[in-house]
DNA sequence: GGTCTGACTAAAT
DNA sequence: GATTTAGCCAGAC
């Protein structure tokens, strides 16, 4: 029994992120029907299961709005740039270059 | 058991 | 064009 389906839809579309690749919460939000329930995705990610690349999901500037709660502030940097991600001079993702888009 | 906050975003003023 | 309000779901107080 799920927490909610919500969840399961968050966790489901964040798992289908490919390697090096970022989307927003956003975008995760639309993706699911409620583009306003940005809020409960990243509520959503907070629990942190291990399947779900949480990493992976940034605000829509490509800040890692969530790199705090992630278990440090540089490990979600370094994991993205692990993977290949490139960040700019703020510290933000080029979502121009790594923006995954779900369909 | 009601209220507020939170890894956010978009629309309205 | 910049600021404010509203909306979403779940958990914490």
């Amino acid at each position: 029994m799920p927490a909610s389906d919500f969840y399961e839809r968050v966790y489901d579309l964040v798992r289908l992120v490919p390697f090096g690749r970022v989307t927003t919460y956003g975008h995760v939000a639309r993706h699911l029907g409620t583009g306003q329930s940005a809020r409960v995705v990243g509520w959503a990610l907070n629990q942190c299961p291990p399947d779900v690349p949480a990493h992976r999901v940034v605000n829509r500037f490509g800040a890692l709005s969530g790199a705090i709660h992630f278990g440090g502030p540089l490990v979600m940097e370094d994991r993205l740039r692990s993977e290949g991600v490139a960040f700019d001079e703020e510290g933000r993702v080029v979502l121009t270059e790594h923006l995954w888009v779900p369909e």
